[in-house]
DNA sequence: TTGACAGCATACTGTACAGTATGTTAGACT
DNA sequence: AGTCTAACATACTGTACAGTATGCTGTCAA
């Protein structure tokens, strides 16, 4: 009943990913996840039906975790303060604050490892990838459509393609970071990003 | 002598780039690459030791075009205007116009490809992908030295984070776009990053 | 004209891989 | 005590793959 601590889904989802964000999803094979986890085939095929369906598995686990990240950060944003640019800003800075976190373990998205392997995956993942990425754009975007009512921008502003760009910044600075075995890139693009938000909105 | 229009070493290499943008270097099998260009094990293996071989032969010419590329726009901008800023922003908008003529095959770039499938390649390869990306940084970063000397940015500025951010914008609107079916996406970003400049150093 | 070599084709080998078939075991429920 | 099933392990299969061994053919130089 009460969800095992070392449930051995999980582990071999885990294990999966990191390898997979290390060597490709086709250079990753079942038995090289097994042998990091200490399991054999029996327990990869019990609770996998195919390779696709452990992509299945990872890809909406994946979602749903960045979509509690947005959630999450969107509502420590909306305490903190109650003007809607603030807000973003915020959201912006907060994130910030993990990537300074960041040293060892070199970040990487899955949407985008997947991304590089297209042809690999079906239609289903490739809609939970591509949805994703629009929820991040529907909420910057409304945030954003809001500060566009109150303030006027210094130049023309699409809020959904201002949205867009935290995703395209975090996408880009992870394969910057990872070539470049600097993880403090991630914070100083973000920090860009929010300084672009800044000059376009702000008043001085 | 003539170089062989039709060079079978260079047709094996276009239609490994295509598939690899694809399905990842791991996913991209040599006899799939063979059947596209109607050769055989016999012709591969004899322009390539390996596999690998092939991948560092990839990633020299993809980063030599790069070069290329980098060095023909900077000249382009600098005989367009010879104040750096502008320069920078011709850079820019030229990337623009590229990426305006973007639209069925979805552009992709080797530089990340690899990255995510880090662990395939060696030390090699991967050197050739971070001096690629630190000439970005380099060269637009001297220019915007020279902006700095000369104009007061709004917001404090690092000239390499800010030449950073081009490459970080273009690697990350590349999986954008792919996830989104989007072309028009790679131009609207670029347009993000150019209007960020022009307000970080715009007199208005 | 001959031979040497670039530029392939054909046929093969060993292996690593995804997936299967068939156990085994430990607990839950009756 | 007996049955059932989840949760694995073990051993296997077929194949797709990287790489090899060898043979063919046109060209060009001596």
């Amino acid at each position: 009943m009460a969800t095992n601590t070392t449930d051995s889904r999980t582990l071999i989802m885990d294990a999966a990913q990191e390898l997979i964000l290390q060597h490709g999803f086709a250079g990753t094979s079942i038995d090289a996840i097994l042998e990091r986890v200490g399991l054999t085939k029996g327990a990869f095929f019990h609770h996998f039906r195919s390779k696709s369906d452990l992509a299945h598995a990872l890809i909406e686990r994946f979602a749903e975790a960045d979509e509690a990240l947005l959630e999450g950060l969107l509502k420590r944003a909306e305490r903190l303060s109650r003007d809607p640019l603030q807000q973003v800003l915020i959201l912006v800075g907060l994130l910030e604050e993990m990537a300074d976190e960041l040293t060892e373990p070199y970040p990487g998205c899955l949407f985008a490892s997947f991304c590089y392997e297209t042809q690999l995956f079906d239609d289903e993942v490739h809609e939970v990838i591509r949805e994703a990425f629009a929820l991040w754009r529907k909420r910057l975007g409304e945030k954003l459509r809001q500060v566009l009512e109150v303030r006027t921008a210094r130049l023309p502003a699409d809020p959904d393609a201002l949205a867009d760009m935290l995703t395209v910044v975090v996408e880009g600075v992870y394969v910057l970071s990872k070539s470049m075995k600097d993880p403090k890139l991630v914070a100083t693009q973000l920090r860009q990003y929010r300084n672009y938000l800044e000059l376009l909105f702000g008043e001085g």
